[in-house]
Parts: C-alpha cells; sequence; structure tokens
DNA sequence: TCAGCACTCACATTTTTATGTGGTTGCCCG
DNA sequence: CGGGCAACCACATAAAAATGTGAGTGCTGA
C-alpha cells in the first residue's frame, strides 16, 4: 500500500485526485493539503511515501515546501505536479530534489503509474519535461575545452594530485620512484601550460580533465 | 509512419528488434547495422525519423556513433540503447544530444512506445536512467555544502590561490606582507581542514566556495 | 631499422610551502 | 571596559615542490 500526501489548492482537482488515487487498489491517500504552511510538521505526521505536490499553490509555493521537507526529510518521493513545464520551475524543481516532474494533463492511468513508479525509486516525468531537463543537461556540459592530450599515467598523476597527494604519495601509490613522479608532472605542466601543482588541479576541474 | 535505422552488433537482436518494430503499425525498420563505422553516410542515405542506437559494438561504439551523428544532423532522434545504464555512459550520450536512453530489457510494447514518443520530441527514459539524471544534474547544481565561513579577507586569497598565485604574488596583490598572507592561509587549511595548497584549490571547486 | 615517445630513474639546487611561536592593532559586543 | 576576533606582521625551520640535466628501456610506426 503506497501511502500518498496530497498538496494542491484548487479543491475539484484535490477532491478528483484523492477519488482517483484513494479508490485505487495500492494506494492510499493519507491526507490533503491546499498550500504548504505547515508541510514540514504534516511530512512528518503522516509519514508518507509519496508526496504529490503542486508548484502554483498560494502562500509556500510547491518548490519552497519541496525545500522545506527535503531540508529535513531525504527519504520521501516528490512529485511535482503542475500546469505548465516551463524551464525555470523544472530547474528548481529538480535541483532541489524532486524525484519526478509531471504535467497535469496527465492521463489518470499512467498517473498511478508514475506514483508507483516513484515509489519504487523511479524519477517518472512526463516527456517534454525529459526532453528540457536532458537539453539542459547537455547545454551545461558542452564545453570542454581543449584536449591537452595526456597520457594515461599523467592523468592518473594529475588524478592524484587533484586528490591531494604529496608526490611521495604518489610514488609509493603507483609504485614507481618519486623522480619519475617528478618527470611525469613536469610533463603534465607543460601540456597544461602551467607551473605549479595547485594550477594544474584547477585546471583540472575547470577543464573537466578528470 | 515512423523511419527507424538500427544499430546493434548482435545479430539475433538486431534480427529481433527488426521484426518487432517492422511488423508493427505505423513503424517501419529502414535497415540494421552491426556496427557505426560509416554512420554518417547510412544517416544520410536513409534519412531515418528515429535511431535506436546500442553503446557497446566493436569498432565504433554507440556514443562515438552518436557524435558523429550530430555534428551533421541535429533533426534526427536517437534512442540509445544499452544493457547497463552506468553513469558514464549516461552522462556522456546526453551530453552529446542523445534524446533518450532506454535499457535492452525494456519490453517490446514499452520500446514502440518509446520510439513514438522520440519521434514527437519526448525524452523516453528508462525510469532508472532518469534517475540517475536527476542525480547528476542536482549534485551539479547544489549550492555549496558547507559553509567553512571563511573571513572576507580569507575568501580572497583563496580566490587567489584558485587563480595559480604563489605567496609573494598574493602579498603584492593585496598589499600586505608575505607573512600575513601565511597567517591568512593557514586559517583557511585550519577551516577547510586541509593542509596543503593544492587541497584547497580542489575543495574550492568541488564545494562551489569560489 | 631507426626516430619518436612514453615511461622509468638519478642527482643537484633553488624556490615555495607548511608549521610553529610569537606579537600589535582596531573593532564589536556583552 | 575588557574579552574575542579579524587582520596585520616577524622570525625560524622543516618539508615539499619546481627546475635542470642526463640517461636507460621498450614499443610503435614510417
Amino acid at each position: 500500500m503506497i501511502k500518498v500526501l496530497l498538496y494542491e489548492d484548487n479543491p475539484q482537482l484535490r477532491e478528483g485526485l484523492t477519488m482517483l488515487i484513494g479508490g485505487s487498489e495500492g494506494f492510499d491517500v493519507l491526507a490533503g493539503f491546499k498550500n504548504c504552511n505547515n508541510v514540514v510538521e504534516e511530512v512528518q505526521a503522516f509519514n508518507p511515501d509519496v508526496i504529490l505536490m503542486d508548484i502554483d499553490m498560494p502562500g509556500v509555493n510547491g518548490i519552497e515546501g519541496l525545500k522545506q521537507i527535503r531540508a529535513v526529510n531525504t527519504a520521501v518521493k516528490i512529485l511535482m505536479l503542475t500546469v505548465f513545464d516551463d524551464n525555470k520551475n523544472v530547474f528548481q524543481a529538480i535541483s532541489n530534489g524532486a524525484n519526478g516532474y509531471i504535467l497535469k494533463k496527465t492521463p489518470p492511468g499512467k498517473l498511478l503509474e508514475y506514483i508507483a513508479e516513484a515509489n519504487t525509486g523511479g524519477a517518472p516525468m512526463t516527456a517534454s519535461v525529459a526532453t528540457q531537463v536532458l537539453k539542459m543537461f547537455s547545454s551545461m556540459n558542452n564545453e570542454k575545452g581543449e584536449d591537452y592530450n595526456l597520457s594515461d599515467r599523467e592523468k592518473q598523476v594529475l588524478q592524484l594530485l587533484v586528490d591531494g597527494f604529496s608526490y611521495k604519495m604518489i610514488a609509493s601509490d603507483m609504485f614507481i620512484a618519486i623522480d619519475t613522479v617528478r618527470s611525469h608532472i613536469k610533463k603534465i605542466y607543460e601540456k597544461l601550460h602551467v607551473n605549479s601543482k595547485s594550477e594544474a588541479v584547477a585546471k583540472a576541474f575547470k577543464d573537466r580533465i578528470i
């Protein structure tokens, strides 16, 4: 039995969802609320498996509610439910630990499926939302700079530098002499056009070499 | 009629997929290939709507194939198909413009649904993959974990360290004595729980202090 | 087969960092 | 008004890193 908590300001929709979900085999609607003003207390009191959270609500909105819940509970599954799949809200929601993001126009059958999916650790998303997420993701990560073509060994050394290892530690970790570590590092500096450990580390992060 | 192109090295699976998809109403399998060695030419010749792309193939693998296609064609929908939902591949795939990422264990009915969804601009994803994507996303965007409460001056010094400045340079840049730089840095190390410049730099990046 | 390159190691020297132990100012807040 | 703290400075020493020069091995590809 999947225990569901509802947050939705529209009384008709809230009723409708309660009927639909509560009337289905395997689902139980614990309660429904019209805003997130006491969301933390309510979640703690009811201890649901899945929360359906509308975004556009008066008072404390869904994103804010999501944050508040996540501040004290990272286990409960939270499905954002909204009319629009606007970029900003999607971004905010998933950045703050929402487990899924579905549109209100989702057909009833699908909705139940999504809730079940979220409950078992999935991340149900309306297709259009998924598309947005992928776009955001790829736009964020596309500018891998140059290659610097470090050799495997050099990459390995650089990784250890990033992890805060000293030359001595790297040497013992890689089973080579400390002087060998030195020459690797000298080579790395040449390739990255830097001349200190910390610059190399910074560059490794900036250019996502590691 | 959705025109589909298949890339899958396993002959049985390729045949099976061809049967399944080609035998379904509204779908047409144009061709199937066992590797991506001539992927660009093939895609241009057949001009499919959707490409099903296996990741683990000998020769040019699926990720590489994806890149090559995207270099010349950003319109065709590409669905990655794989046995594992390992982090690295998912990341690579979506960073390079895949439209979806589904596991081979996906039931036949779902598969057709996914292809149709991709064709209409959706981003079908196996739930476990979607979960991963959300995790990656939120881990990339989580606002600075701890605070470490560095003072303004300390933040300034750390910033210069990240920029590759030596103590001497920091001193002249900030118009303070090198010994003052030292004491600032010692304090920073205490607060960040590190004991070397490069560790501090790494932490600055990881925890987005800068 | 020969040049190029990655990888390995050695020795020496200088520079930079890290650590420790002091101290002085000036500000804010109880 | 006095304690706490950020910011400043000094001296000393040990450890680590950076730089230079040189050299052997083994693989690869022209």
